[in-house]
DNA sequence: GCAAAAGTGTTAGCTTTACACCCATGG
DNA sequence: CCATGGGTGTAAAGCTAACACTTTTGC
């Protein structure tokens, strides 16, 4: 008797300088060794654990098969479509990841796991691409009024790294004295003494976020592992 | 071998008019009448169906316990903790809905399936008291951003009602002058030429949605079924 | 000094909020 | 004519966006 099988999957998001020098999203995917959609490119994943939480699922088979460790991490949807498999009925809940831009340079890549420019991807498996646009949406969304984007960046950093940031995923130029003012009046990030020498200009101060407030509201969500 | 149950449930929220006469979020729940928690209240919902999408399960369900049909239909997010339910591993896929007051009056009430006001909960079965939380969270942060009041009205409504809708979800009062600009300045509001009379005071204007609009822009997700 | 990026100041225009006030109807 | 909610006007306060300008470094 054929049932419906559960499985885990997750988009990961890193930014990588492209090649006018501009950072750009972008994401790792495996090529598939077998039918169906053998040869095309997909998103990480696989059959859900029994033991396991779904989240748990999500960033162990992220880790077996990139070696990447999420500095964010979050439920994106289920996708269950009937027709999305054409080997039999797959339930898919599908996570989204942010890395550290040092991560994604340590991260595994052979033949069969590669980076792509986010928007500039192939035919992917299944539904992928329509995952992934999904995804990306709700990271360009979720930036705009939450601080998911220090999940890009290291511990400390500077205003101007920040703003990068929210320039690569935004697609767009911000303007430097606004987001200035914008950022230093969120209680959430704040100021070191610590200064960056070693540019050929003023050294930048270097902020951090006060670990005590978290990244996004998710409400009753929020106090979940 | 025991595998991973695949459930879909559904928050179906309705306002209903309190005992002050001001409206409340109310919500339908069914008693359970078997172990595990036997006798408790419960969200409609059911083992998914091989043949059907997620959220015709979920609509057909929401059908078969309480008659209603729902007039707007989300995903909410797939709850999966190992530990959820003590019988075994179930992962439900939870959907929310919003039904018309009319709908709500309707609906099928009788000993094993009652309304309860949304903020004043018993002990739920399983995790559904974070559910529902979490689903009053999302219906109350979407209002502000979206058009989603609408799904609790008629096709026609005054701005007085739709006003109502709004202060009923998030539990404050609004002043009339300054909603009203707001809305008029949407273009998906669109006023007609009726007015309705019968009230002891100046006969108000009666409004409809542009159907052309979407209730809820969920990007690449908005075209789907 | 000069280039470059850090950082500050200023202003016009827009949005929000609070509240005063007039309008049309039923009783 | 009065109570009631419908509907309009308006001004203060706050926020946003654009951009001029000053500061501090390496070369």
């Amino acid at each position: 008797m054929p049932g419906i099988d559960l499985a885990v999957s997750t988009v990961i998001f890193a930014l990588r300088p492209c090649a006018d020098g501009a950072a750009r999203v972008w994401l790792p995917l495996v090529r598939r060794t077998r039918d169906p959609f053998a040869e095309r490119w997909a998103l990480p994943g696989g059959v859900a654990d029994l033991d396991e939480s779904l989240s748990a699922t999500a960033a162990r088979k992220l880790f077996e098969t990139t070696a990447l460790q999420p500095a964010y991490l979050e439920q994106l949807y289920a996708f269950g479509e009937p027709d999305r498999s054409p080997t039999g009925r797959v339930v898919s809940i599908v996570y989204w990841a942010l890395v550290r831009a040092e991560q994604a340079e340590a991260s595994t890549v052979d033949d069969n796991v590669r980076w792509f420019e986010a928007d500039a991807l192939p035919e992917l498996a299944f539904d992928h691409n329509l995952i992934v646009d999904y995804a990306l949406w709700r990271l360009r969304t979720k930036m705009e009024y939450s601080r998911i984007a220090h999940a890009f960046l290291g511990e400390t950093f500077t205003l101007s790294e920040l703003r990068q940031v929210h320039e690569a995923v935004l697609g767009k130029p911000l303007d430097p004295a606004n987001f200035r003012r914008q950022v230093e009046s969120s209680p959430a990030i704040v100021r070191t003494e610590q200064h960056v020498t070693g540019g050929r200009h003023r050294p930048p101060r270097l902020y951090r976020y006060d670990a005590d407030i978290e990244l996004v509201d998710n409400g009753p969500l929020s106090a979940r592992s």
